[in-house]
DNA sequence: CATGAATGAGACTTCATTCAT
DNA sequence: CATGAATGAAGTCTCATTCAT
């Protein structure tokens, strides 16, 4: 058992390796079996389909991004406070897992094409735990409730993902100049004064 | 002349459709000849290959794009006032052309791949009219110049980008919950208020 | 069209020889494209996959054979000699196109499994013009009709597809001791004696 | 030893069920062991391969078949009453091994293929015994002696084999037509009167 | 003897691209 | 310029067989 779990999350990450490096449709099935230190037909008696992977994959990011978030947020005394961490430890998440940033904001993408019938179920229930902050600050009446939870969410989400993004595929050199420590500051003070409820 | 520019822009735009419908890598190049009315050859006469055909294809758009946003920022008074009309006119553009704003939105990042090479001169240029927009409020004092104008830029792109995904993959049914037509005004309310300068 | 047509049924030929002579699972769909000397990928501008291969050239060897037969009967007075000559044609038609047969008798067992949902419509309509003349026979009481026709029409093809087999997979040593030749007077007397009428 | 030997047949009959399903090529080795309720190495322990599988099935089905066949005969007073019985005990064979009556029935054919071989001994014996059969009817003067006692044993088992295949295969709607109970005397009626021996 | 996870060779099929017409 | 039939490289996935436990 312990074994088979380890198998499976080496090739887990072998994929998630690939497809950061060279993206679901560049990376080989063949690739990430290699990376993984298997046969290609390994892969299958783990996973159904490449398709499959990926989804996985994600799923597995997605399970952990928010369990992390969520104890991030676990001793914060407000809505104001929960955003603050759920922010900071979001950009932490991504430097320190680059590549599962890195297929997360890639693949989502174009995952959206081929996976439509997958209901992105743990993409959801991350929309939901940031709406929610959102929301506990808007009844609290400390972020403004003009504009709807889950729209202010996506609208968080879109920053913080496009950030990562610009982190992620900055060019060494480029990236020396924006100073990427400050970065979850920056979003934090954006998001939280543009919440921020306005007293007449 | 006038004719070949005809094809390739009936080429550009069948390309538009079927990369908005199956993504880039589940189009076959036949797929947009025949949607073009052209034989599958073709297509090779007015573009190097599929992955010119994306490119020129996003060129294309981020023109069309850049050219709309700085005329409907034409008349504007003082950065603000320059940045709703961006936001709206941005919101718009996606509401009226849909496949092209799919386009950009999905495709940009799996391309951000496979177009390593490609310097992605016309999303840079896209980057660099935002940034300018948000430098001018922070030189003329409107904007908060704790965060550089880049990053805010980038946040900005994030947020619409998201947003706009959010309506373009939208289920007709759930659609019709959150009001579509009021996205513009929350996001400019969220950007302007987050960016805004406050006085001590 | 003419070309096309050509190329086609190059194709299909040389799916009769691989086929007769590997069977059908242990044929190479490149096999085939090598014998017809084009591409692997030209066989799928002509069938839809290896086992539509199948079922085309399966239709047109039946095709063959029934208009061979129907040709050959043409001419017969009564139901016994149009039996006659049924028999002697579909013998001969074994012996012109060995592979043909082989494909015919090998390969309709298996296909039977992969081919369910094939209706199989020309071997029905090649077991009908049998069970036809049978049925003539025997409203002009030349045939027994204890038995009903479309039995008859059976057993005879089974007769005929084993002593076929028998042909065609014999070792050319021991093919030699049974006069091949004579087949064709054999089964027709003694399928013509026994499914003559007796009088009481 | 008994429970070796239960193992082993508890894996031929597996097999069989599994054959006679899928046909041979569609048949995973990893199905006959679910079926048998082993795991898959297991099979190797009791068979070279695959191929020695199903020829180790086919020559069990033929030595029961022989046998049956041998001692249904066993009673019988003259050649003619021997076909009969031949004849008879074959059907019911068929009817009630249905599934053996299949993998003999569709296997044997493109097994003849990659069998090649193999020299199928046991299909030969039950031929000898069927021509030796017809042989002694020629010598007692009760059989036409102008046909060779192998090629008419060839073409009753053709007639058999395709009888039961199409019992075999009919959709049960279309089944119930043609009486199947009458098969059997409808056969022995044909064979034992074309073979019948004309006094001028 | 039994297991069943792992292997890896190899098949079918797709599709971007070419080039003779 | 346009065509579209032909190409053939390459990828995903299957499954008979093995072998360490």
């Amino acid at each position: 058992m312990k074994e088979k779990d380890d198998k499976r999350a080496r090739i887990l990450d072998s994929a998630l390796r690939v497809f950061a490096d060279k993206g679901f449709f560049g990376a080989k099935v063949s690739d990430i079996a290699a990376e993984a230190g298997v046969a290609d037909g390994t892969i299958y008696l783990y996973f159904k389909s490449k398709d499959d992977l990926l989804i996985c994959l994600f799923e597995a990011q997605m399970t952990i991004i928010t369990a992390e978030l969520t104890s991030a947020m676990a001793g914060a005394t407000d809505a104001p406070d929960k955003l603050r961490r759920f922010v900071r430890a979001y950009m932490k998440l991504v430097e320190s897992n680059r590549r599962g940033a890195e297929v997360i904001a890639i693949e989502l993408r174009q995952s959206a094409k081929f996976m439509k019938e997958y209901s992105n179920v743990r993409f959801t229930e991350f929309l939901k735990l940031t709406a929610s902050v959102i929301d506990e600050g808007q009844r609290a009446g400390a972020f403004r409730a003009d504009v709807p939870a889950p729209v202010a969410a996506r609208a968080l989400f879109g920053m913080l993902d496009e950030l990562a993004l610009m982190w992620v595929t900055a060019r060494p050199g480029t990236a020396a100049k924006l100073d990427i420590a400050r970065l979850p500051d920056w979003v934090t003070s954006i998001v939280l004064q543009g919440l921020e409820r306005r007293t007449a």
